[in-house]
DNA sequence: AACGTTTTGGATCGCACGGTCCATTGTTGG
DNA sequence: CCAACAATGGACCGTGCGATCCAAAACGTT
């Protein structure tokens, strides 16, 4: 689907039916998305839904994918890309928290829901392997700048994906035993790991 | 299904149902699996399978539940009852590792598929919450172990808490980026945050 | 106004898959 | 040996759902 040549109602109508999916998605999950549904939520058709989605349900969800993650990285901005002092770690933090606990993203999956669909689109796949690529590496990256180096090493490189891990492990056993407490405590302990700024 | 009213033929062919549903599941995921997959791989008929599982695909998943739930169990034994020594908490988590890395069980995004079910099966749903709470719990008597305590505190939770959701993370980022590292990285750090056995 | 392109409606197909049902074969205990 | 019950085979059904297709309406451009 070239969306350049989409018309500015076009895109709405595009627009309007990714929304609806991502919210069927953090609501229901992977499994219970269907066409059908998506199509009643936003009045449309099935001829445009394949319209706009030639590659049907899979390309719907690529769609969906890079909405939430468009989401996500805003919600990092600015200070993901500037974390060399404490307090802009501690904006990058907040950042998340408004982020994951406002409309409830808590309990939307995203990375499980990433688990599932790696093994049916090789395409998806790869990209979704490169989005967290380049978040640990960012993260890396920020923690190497508090220590006023420019490059990150190894062990930066880890402890960035530390900090990944518990985020994830927070949302997912947040999940099954229904409480936001266990990412919350993951949020509440993620800068603690980082070095102190040198003076 | 009452099981004690099976014949050892049956209760045979029930296990080698669940096996091989639980394979298929690590293999696989949960939404590709079906019941004539199922019955393929074991030679078995429809009826077979609703024979032994009344409730159908929602029982035949309880049970492939329950039987990771065990091996991840029996892992962890016997050092996860007696973590009152640094050597005890090593051998315990050597026994993960092992678990893990063998037979790909990193792969196997339990908790991943626990987070989808819990959505759809409100009893299966129970059990799990019970199923890692006493996980965690058993940890936190573990933290307060090494430290001569016998009742473990909120910190000793919090703790807990935190190694589970370290290994959680581990592979789930693993089973997207598709390497043993993460949680292999996991593991190697995770005796890191308790604190030393005093003297 | 006229033509090409985009957007929309909706009927229809095909099929995968969970579930039901009935009949047949095996097994066990009295 | 013979009931009673368990174990097995396999046809059949309903349906949810992704996908295809043929038009028709709306829109923009000259």
């Amino acid at each position: 689907m070239d969306v350049s040549r989409l018309t500015s109602k076009g895109r709405a109508t595009r627009a309007r039916i990714v929304n609806a999916a991502a919210e069927q998605v953090r609501a229901h999950g992977l499994e219970t998305l269907s066409l059908d549904a998506v199509g009643t939520a936003t009045s449309t058709s099935r001829s445009q839904l394949f319209h706009y989605f030639p590659q049907g349900k899979r390309g719907l969800l690529r769609a969906v994918f890079q909405h939430e993650i468009a989401e996500l990285t805003a919600a990092q901005e600015p200070a993901l890309h500037d974390l060399s002092s404490r307090r802009s770690w501690e904006a990058w933090r907040d950042g998340l928290s408004v982020y994951y606990f406002t409309q409830g993203r808590w309990t939307c999956p995203l990375t499980a829901l990433a688990a599932q669909v790696v093994a049916t689109d090789e395409d998806l796949s790869a990209w979704l392997i490169a989005q967290s690529t380049t978040w640990r590496q960012t993260l890396a990256t920020g923690v190497a700048a508090i220590q006023h180096r420019r490059q990150p090493n190894d062990q930066d490189e880890d402890l960035a994906a530390t900090m990944i891990c518990q985020i994830q492990g927070g949302l997912i056993m947040g999940r099954i035993d229904r409480s936001p407490e266990s990412l919350r405590a993951a949020l509440r302990r993620i800068l603690d790991w980082i070095p102190a700024q040198a003076a």
